[in-house]
DNA sequence: CGCCCTATTGAGGGAGATCAACTCGGGTGG
DNA sequence: CCACCCGAGTTGATCTCCCTCAATAGGGCG
């Protein structure tokens, strides 16, 4: 069940400050914000894009009755808010302290219409997601429990470490809510995964990958 | 909504004909499709984007141990095939006999380049996508079988019949499939809908709602 | 009419959820 | 420096929703 952090406003004032562009052509300016803090809400207007420049963030979007789905963690250099639409269709958090470029989304559009390397940018942005999406799909579609934990520990160890260790910023509860699953099942399936001797878990945030081929089984290797 | 001009069908010999563009400022053909025949398949060039003139389609992917994930159902007007890379993501079948226009990536992407409605149309389409993706993936994470089916009936309804009546070209394995079901689950679900009231089955692939406040608990009603 | 594919129904089992207790670890204040 | 506290994580017991396996019923087309 998700329940809604505590958001520490009234220090906004300092917390804008202008900044070199992180996108081809256009400018922008960067924001920090603290863990579990919002960084734009569903149904927001979408006025800007983000850019996340440190730490980690993630978006989803919730059910009336507190249900939760997250469609997404972000790191440095990923893109947030790129909709179709006037309104956000994702929330997203900081999952730790982290900084954000805010790309003004008019001043963006208006430069991907006259400089093509911008205009890339964001079809790259938006296909990268969509493909992104499709992946997911299939994990949270027709994967078992065990599948989906190797799947993500895996992806976690690619973009941390060369593969061999998983850093983890964000909890167990993003991680079920990330996977389709429970804090429980998370737990005992990494247990297992330990006692199989597949990783060690030097934390409970930071995971070793022992033996691969243990958690490789039904991965489709398109390696690209 | 895009309503496809009539096609001259009963063609199948030749099955490819020159033909006027859906898109705005891209020439393409026209191809003809019989039930279940592939349209393009996964790891196949993505020299094509694919829009459908009549019939369903439907995008998936598959593990390599039979396990089927479909992505989504195209229906006239809808776009299939727009990638990042050089290589298609997913599959595409016939649902039942269709046409389908083919734009060759080439000349869209430089139509993109030099006219704005075209740039707009492709970006248009990838966001779609997009919103639909984030949709379903709630729905494939954190949802019942009765709510997936009650949504799904709602959603089928909605395009065909004014919102009264769903026809459903697809089988009960496709639904299952998009769905992260199986058919067993399906064929239950929709008979105790039938049992409570909520629907009446004129036939399996023709459903009509009958009481829709039985189906739209833990809607999200954004309504757009 | 008979065939085959699709859909439905039934019985039983299992993967993962739920409910509950306990442990760990990091921060805070005395 | 240590006691305390509180949130995060782990473990256990039980339940249940959905899957699996199996048999039966339609329905379209030759």
């Amino acid at each position: 069940m998700y329940v809604a952090a505590p958001v520490n406003s009234g220090i906004c004032a300092a917390k804008r400050s202008v900044e070199a562009s992180p996108t081809p052509g256009v400018r922008g300016f960067t924001m920090n914000f603290d863990r579990n803090e919002e960084i734009f809400g569903e149904e927001e207007d979408a006025d800007f894009v983000y850019q996340m420049i440190s730490g980690a963030a993630r978006t989803f979007r919730v059910l009336s009755d507190g249900r939760r789905q997250v469609v997404r963690f972000h790191f440095p250099g990923d893109v947030m808010g790129v909709e179709r639409r006037a309104r956000h269709r994702v929330s997203a958090e900081a999952v730790n302290a982290c900084v954000v470029a805010l790309i003004r989304r008019s001043e963006l559009d208006k430069a991907a219409r006259s400089d093509a390397a911008t205009a890339r940018w964001l079809w790259d942005q938006a296909t990268d997601e969509l493909e992104h999406l499709k992946d997911h799909m299939m994990l949270l579609g027709r994967k078992s429990a065990a599948e989906k934990v190797a799947a993500f520990l895996l992806a976690m160890a690619a973009r941390t470490g060369g593969g061999a260790v998983a850093r983890l910023p964000m909890s167990r509860s993003d991680i079920a809510d990330y996977l389709g699953l429970t804090v429980e099942t998370i737990s005992r399936t990494l247990t297992q995964f330990e006692r199989d001797g597949a990783i060690a878990m030097t934390s409970s945030r930071c995971i070793a990958i022992r033996r691969r081929e243990l958690l490789t089984s039904g991965e489709e290797g398109r390696g690209d």
